[in-house]
RNA sequence: GGGCUCGUAGAUCAGUGGCAGAUCGCUUCCUUCGCAAGGAAGAGGCCCCGGGUUCAAAUCCCGGCGAGUCCA
């Protein structure tokens, strides 16, 4: 095993007068061009250009970005466009970006597409959800930033990679660092390059991490090796890594963190959101004087200086600052606690503006969660700082500042975010004032258990239950490792994924040529039995050509037949692995084989035309409710398809309707439906990322299929022209998850059907109701009406219908039971009449024991106060005798049992009964 | 994608197998010059939908629909 120590001496250090050094304090080895005591960066060292900035001028934010990408473009960089916050847009592994080098990953890192340029430089937006809690409170931590990265790609001559050739490497990536330093005026002394191992995604490299006075500016990764168990380099991650033959600058200056060196301000926060800081700062009411003035900034040198990177260490940390300056720990804490939040809802509001301005909807899942817990705890700030300008007003003040065209979009999008979470609060404050009352009024404190069932079911946390439990008296303990807790409770729930993945001898196969692009309405073709396999459930056939479309982008695959010289077999299934077309079949067509395909056109149609309006569909609701509607999820059927788009609300039935006569509009357009296959580079650039719809294909072309102004990547089968769906009919909506609106929809053929059916269904209830179909929403509701009424008219009638009865009972059926009087009786009505009588007895102070034939055997048994019989007993006693059960409270009960010939006898027991219960 | 919670009067919620309930709001009447307030009476329920278990289901079980929440 070697490590990479010889990876950093460089001709560059040697050449430009650099030493290694090592570091007396935390060990590690770094590069300067004087001998120096510590590495430079905290805890070895503090923060030096607090008001004392370490550049000639100071600059802002965009003054700095533009200074970074264009030095790099001046050094033969190709400056490029950023990419969106929400990775998830082009990659399926990770939901936001957060890093420069995820715009190239996966296809261009691992050599299968061409990076846009090369090399390049970028200004990156990312959020990096991790440090959260330290934003505001460290001074230099912040969840959205920009990652200016210049990158280069490298791999060798005749590698077969989508990039070859030798641009730079470590020297010269080091050079540039060096130069756009001295571009700045900087004291090229001071500067360090800390050696650091970089290890992340399947890759791995050395890397410097340059440090100026005290702080963090840059880091320079040399991205030269992957994951491989016999690899020679065993890295800090435990795993092995082995040399590649592709070797990546991948470098990330923090903007950010360059403009607050070029100002010199206490915090980070200060010299990137200055108009903004100022804004919440006097809308919160926070003046210091000179004297509270200076006590922050003496705290700000020394916050870098802390290592804060626990939460639970934050008090502290303050302890020690606060020791340190000699101040009150408490004071500082009042001086320091409104600022840092202020920092944090400048900070957290410029997250938002990223994550709603590209297109993320608050959702339960994914990042529009992340999205939604960045909302609600920066609501939280702005309350407890006491700042009355409404979060979508601060929200769009950096939306503003980033350029966004979507700011109404993000406005409203903010707007029902905030008022979904005032209505959480609303039901949660609620449901913990009646717990808390519960457990105070009983002298209990509120047990952990209903602490972690508040939080994790209603999103409660356990703060704000202490703040009310404060209120109506109730004591809570919240445990040290509540959180722990919540997470424990989740464990339990083990994830079995059976990833049997079978692979075939797919790698001796030639690739299957596809035809079904080249002719999209064609059916027939001839083609090579290649290869059989047996299958679980038939055979396999791979073909050197074939027209049946493989399952894929949501589109089933084709049916139909193969037939050969005296053979035909069905295909019932196909499937695409690898490049390699696999069609599942009911009996073998013979290897070797020449054979006639078929494929079952009237299902193909229907498929088609389902694919097509899918996209007439996504378009028209992006038109209608806004550029923030993409795709979530489609399935095309025969009879049917569904699409799930992305959107904060409910769909109205108005909306519903609009979306349908707009995708029927574009259909009337009979629009040209066209394909093509350009470069992926080509096609994002000159379309961006909308055109990932339905996921991101593999290669270094996509196929595009362009509807009017809608244009996705896109493998499906579609018709020619819209005008071929000829009607498309919007069958439901549902909200399948918060965030996510499934549209159901039929077209063409489909259509009619649909329509059809729902027609079917009117007149059948207006043949019920015998109504003019144009009545029956009239002659329901009368109906309805009418029913209701006659139900409350039958509720008197038998109550009074009782009342006359117990009246009348006099004749007979009295018997003397002791102390009582009982009335026993046969009526053979159903319950609620039963139950009445016996109410009416009861209240004329007599016992009633009535029995029913009229379902079964059934009793109930009434018993008034001040007389001490239990009718439970009673009822479970006559009940017995119809091999049944009953019960209930010892005023009223009833029972019952299935031997109905028997009610007569039970009832001559009745008076027997109640005597023994009297006497006992 | 997974876990958990909830669905009862216009609103907020009790009721956890045995008669459908409370508070606020609403209507009418009384008190008042009038208002606030108070007093009295009353209306208002497919207990989300569909199956199942049971003598009996708002209540228990299964499925669906709707809503909320936590986690990846």
């Amino acid at each position: 095993m070697s490590d990479l120590e010889s990876e950093y001496f460089l001709e560059y250090f040697e050449e430009n007068g650099f030493q290694r050094q090592q570091c007396p304090s935390c060990g590690t080895h770094f590069w300067a061009r004087r001998e120096r005591e510590t590495c430079g960066e905290p805890p070895c060292a503090e923060y030096s250009f607090i008001e004392s900035p370490g550049f000639e001028s100071s600059y802002s934010l965009e003054e700095m970005r533009e200074a970074f990408l264009s030095f790099f473009e001046e050094h033969d960089h190709t400056r490029i466009d950023p990419y969106p916050v929400a990775a998830n847009r082009w990659r399926d592994d990770v939901l936001l970006t957060q890093a420069s080098i995820y715009d190239f990953q996966p296809h261009v890192t691992s050599g299968a597409a061409p990076p846009p340029a090369n090399p390049l430089v970028v200004s990156q937006p990312c959020i990096r959800m991790e440090d959260i809690d330290n934003v505001g409170k460290t001074g230099r931590h912040t969840m959205a930033f920009e990652m200016g990265g210049h990158h280069a790609f490298n791999a060798e001559d005749g590698s077969g990679y989508a990039f070859e050739g030798e641009v730079y490497w470590k020297d010269r990536a080091v050079e540039l660092c060096d130069e756009f330093f001295a571009s700045l005026g900087a004291d090229l002394a001071e500067i360090t390059y800390i050696e650091d191992v970089w290890v992340g995604g399947g890759n791995a490299g050395p890397a410097f991490e340059a440090v100026y006075y005290g702080l963090e500016l840059s880091t320079l990764v040399f991205m030269s090796l992957e994951l491989d168990p016999d690899g020679e380099y065993e890295l800090k991650d435990g795993n092995r890594y082995a040399e590649m033959d592709r070797r990546v600058i991948d470098t990330g200056y923090g903007i950010e963190r360059w403009t607050w060196m070029s100002q010199g301000t206490p915090t980070v926060y200060e010299a990137i959101y200055p108009d903004m800081i100022a804004f919440l700062t006097e809308n919160a009411g926070i003046d210091h004087d000179e004297a509270d003035a200076d006590i922050v900034r003496r705290a700000s040198i020394l916050a870098g200086n802390l290592d804060i990177e626990e939460v639970s260490d934050v008090e502290e940390a303050r302890r020690e600052i606060a020791a340190s300056i000699d101040v009150d720990p408490d004071r500082l804490r009042e001086l320091m606690v409104p600022l840092e939040r202020c920092f944090a809802i400048a900070d957290h509001c410029r997250t938002m503006a990223y994550m709603f301005g590209d297109g993320i909807v608050p959702s339960n899942v994914g990042s529009g969660y992340l999205a939604r817990m960045v909302l609600r705890r920066t609501k939280r700030f702005v309350d407890a700082v006491g700042i009355d300008a409404p979060l979508d007003e601060l929200v769009d003040m950096q939306a503003e500042r980033l350029g966004y065209e979507n700011r109404d979009t993000i406005r409203e999008i903010v707007r029902t975010e905030v008022e979904k979470y005032r209505e959480t609060l609303d039901r949660g404050g609620r449901r913990v004032r009646s717990t808390a009352e519960a457990y105070s009024e009983r002298g209990e404190p509120i047990p952990t258990e209903e602490l972690i069932e508040l939080y994790d079911s209603h999103g409660i946390h356990p703060d704000m239950v202490e703040e009310i439990a404060g209120e109506v008296g109730a004591s809570v303990d919240v445990p040290e490792d509540f959180y722990a807790l919540v997470a424990a409770r989740h464990e339990e729930a083990e994830e079995t994924d059976t990833g049997k993945r079978e692979e075939r001898r797919v790698d001796d196969l030639p690739e299957t040529e596809p035809l079904y692009y080249e002719d999209q309405d064609g059916t027939s073709f001839e083609a090579v039995v290649l290869d059989v396999f047996d299958a679980e459930d038939g055979y396999e056939v791979v073909l050197d050509q074939t027209m049946f479309y493989p399952e894929g982008g949501g589109q089933p695959p084709d049916h139909g037949t193969l037939t050969g010289d005296d053979t035909a077999v069905q295909v019932e299934d196909v499937q695409e692995r690898g490049g390699v077309i696999f069609h599942r079949t009911d009996d073998d067509p013979g290897k070797g084989e020449i054979v006639r395909g078929e494929i079952d056109a009237d299902r193909r149609r229907r498929l088609m035309c389902h694919h097509t309006a899918t996209h007439i569909i996504g378009a028209a609701a992006r038109e209608l409710l806004g550029d923030h509607v993409r795709q979530a999820g489609a399935q095309k059927g025969e009879t049917s398809a569904r699409l799930d788009i992305r959107h904060f609300e409910r769909l109205t039935r108005e909306a519903e309707k609009e979306i349908e006569r707009r995708a029927n509009e574009l259909v009337r357009e009979n629009r040209r439906v066209r394909a093509s296959w350009p470069h992926r580079n080509e096609a994002e650039t000159e379309y961006g990322f909308d055109i990932y719809q339905g996921g991101i294909p593999p290669g270094e072309t996509v196929r595009l299929i362009r509807i009017g102004s809608d244009v996705q990547a896109c493998g499906g089968t579609h018709v020619r022209r819209t005008g071929e769906i000829g009607a498309i009919s919007l069958v439901s909506t549902e909200r399948i998850q918060d965030g996510v609106e499934r549209l159901t929809f039929a077209a063409g053929e489909a259509a009619i059907e649909s329509i059809q059916e729902t027609d079917d269904l009117l007149a059948e209830a207006a043949e019920i109701l015998d109504v003019m179909p144009e009545d029956v929403p009239d002659t329901a509701k009368r109906f309805f009406e009418a029913w209701k009424q006659r139900g409350k008219e039958i509720e008197s009638l038998q109550e009074e219908l009782a009342a006359v009865r117990a009246g009348g009972a006099s004749t007979g059926e009295e018997v003397d039971v002791g102390d009582a009087v009982a009335v026993v009786r046969r009526l053979d009505a159903d319950m609620d009449e039963v139950r009445a009588t016996a109410n009416a007895i009861a209240d004329g102070g007599k016992i009633a024991v009535i029995g029913s034939g009229a379902d079964g055997a059934q009793f109930v048994v009434a018993v008034p106060p001040n007389v001490d019989v239990d009718a439970g007993s009673i009822v479970s006693g006559l009940a017995d005798l119809v091999d049944g059960g009953g019960g209930g409270p010892p005023d009223f009960a009833q029972g019952g049992g299935p031997e109905a010939q028997k009610l007569d006898e039970a009832l001559e027991e009745a008076p027997a009964l109640l005597r023994r219960a009297l006497d006992a």
